[in-house]
RNA sequence: GUGGGCGUAGCUCAAUGGUAGAGCCCCAGAUUGUGGAUCUGGUCGUUGGGGGUUCAAGUCCCCUCGCUCACCCCA
């Protein structure tokens, strides 16, 4: 018999149940969170209309977004007396995409359905989304977003939020060297400005900017060079992104240094602002970091910038995000100002699993209802359903067969008890508990039984 | 899109061009009311696919597919 050969497309996965558990609780840990500061949960379609997600994430975006096949008649009608095709006709075959983000939908929302929604708007949003990338460590096709968004103000406390949420999430799940960069999109492009760089040369020496940790000063100068800079303006640039020092003294050195530059006097009061509220949200100063050099890819920032990083391991960032007033103004006409951050629940799961943050739960299962025999199995399934008429998660084992096998089984999926009803519990009404880990085995009631479990979750 | 590494049993990997193996896993038994340890036995393969060289190819050559890592970019 010729069997398909299974396999996966390149870049996804399957997530089995224990991969799942764990994957429930950083979940739940981030939801939970939003919730605490009163965001919303929010769902939408896995495809957008490709017209929606066209010209959001620049050149590099629109290549990694999976589009769509027209299909039935508009395909047909589409192909109908051609004899080939050409490379340019490929932007007709598709009018679909899958979502690449879920910053974009929501602005698509939020302009959709402005009666029923009120404005500040905030929501949450965790699904997948795609992109069409070459996967490597840490990098899928197919991953899991958790999103925050603001969408309405432009008060700094929204933005100050979305990273004591960060904050927030990072320690509960027990990570200790993280920290927080912060930059704003319009203090760099001032900063531009006030080193004489014409707007439309400014995107590729951002670009180089933002490589400045992995490439040094050096490979910036020369990248900013190639692009066409001046010298003398790549010196001015890059003396300002090697300011070091505490945040209030950086930017006060910067709008020193930059005297008469509007973009920079506003970048700096914003920074100043969210530092401010920081604290008031009690995040502390050690865990944020200005950075001067901190661009972020995405083209639709225009204010406060944040990306979380731990030093060990090296694997990019964990979180993402910024303000991007004009996103949604591309839907709507008129700009709504807006806020967000993205949490790469993918990465902080493979740099938990690294760092040995999970806690020691491999089944929700709490107890194995074992079936001696036919004539017992009654009391087993009876057993059973009182357990789970408490709350307590429990398996019965399917049909009777050697006590071995089910104990091998309860084992197996690290189901911490089992219970035995054989016929000598049975005419006693009692049950045997067994501790699967301490393989200590105990003479209860029922009653007692499950009083006994619901304790021992402390 | 560019460059490197690797494809042998379910998994991790062996095998100077000369009979495809080991450990783990799985199944059964030792042990007819009890898992993990031990012992015994057992199941498991078109060596990713195609072609070539050779008396002989898992091994050498070519093509192809897949995986993986890095770059670009990004979560």
């Amino acid at each position: 018999m010729a069997i398909i050969t299974p396999s996966l497309p390149k870049g996804t996965r399957d997530f089995l149940p224990q991969q799942m558990v764990k994957r429930q609780f950083v979940i739940k840990t981030v939801q939970e969170i939003f919730e605490l500061y009163g965001y919303e949960p929010l769902e939408t379609p896995s495809l957008e209309k490709l017209k929606v997600l066209s010209g959001q994430y620049g050149d590099e975006g629109e290549k990694l977004t999976f589009k769509v096949l027209r299909r039935g008649t508009g395909l047909e009608e589409l192909l109908s007396g051609r004899e080939e095709f050409v490379i340019k006709d490929y932007g007709q075959l598709v009018d679909e995409a899958l979502r690449y983000d879920l910053t974009v939908p929501l602005s698509r929302v939020v302009a959709m359905h402005q009666s029923d929604i009120t404005l500040p708007f905030k929501r949450y949003q965790i699904q997948p989304v795609w992109r069409a990338d070459r996967p490597q460590k840490g990098r899928y096709r197919e991953f899991y977003q958790c999103d925050i968004d603001a969408v309405g103000t432009d008060s700094r406390l929204a933005d100050a939020e979305t990273i004591a949420i960060v904050y927030s999430v990072l320690s509960t799940l027990g990570f200790k060297s993280f920290k927080i960069r912060i930059n704003n999109r319009g203090l760099l492009n001032g900063i531009l400005e006030f080193a004489g760089v014409e707007e439309n040369q400014r995107t590729p020496v951002l670009i180089a900017i933002d490589k400045l940790d992995k490439i040094g000063f050096a490979g910036v100068e020369r990248e900013i060079l190639a692009a066409g800079l001046g010298s003398g303006k790549v010196k001015e640039i890059l003396d300002i992104l090697a300011l070091e020092g505490p945040a209030e003294t950086l930017l006060a050195e910067v709008s020193m240094r930059c005297q008469g530059v509007a973009a920079v006097n506003s970048g700096v009061e914003e920074l100043t602002e969210v530092l401010k509220y920081l604290q008031l949200l009690g995040v502390p100063e050690d865990k944020v970091k200005l950075d001067f050099y901190l661009v972020r890819g995405l083209g639709y920032y225009t204010g406060l910038i944040q990306e979380s990083v731990i030093t060990e391991p090296k694997i990019g960032s964990l979180t993402g995000g910024g303000r991007y007033d004009r996103l949604i103004g591309k839907f709507l006409g008129r700009d709504i100002p807006a806020c967000g951050v993205s949490f790469g629940i993918e990465r902080i799961i493979d740099v938990m699993d690294e760092l040995n943050l999970f806690p020691e739960i491999k089944t929700k299962t709490e107890i194995l209802v074992s079936t001696f025999d036919a004539s017992t199995q009654a009391s087993s399934i009876a057993f059973a359903q009182k357990a789970r008429n408490a709350g307590i998660k429990a398996e019965t084992y399917f049909s009777a067969s050697k006590l071995k096998k089910q104990f091998t089984l309860a084992d197996r999926k690290h189901i911490p008890y089992v219970i035995v009803i054989g016929p000598d519990e049975m005419q006693q009404g009692r049950v045997t508990l067994k501790n699967m880990a301490t393989a200590e085995q105990i003479g209860l009631s029922e009653e007692e039984a499950i009083a006994y479990l619901l304790k021992q979750r402390h």
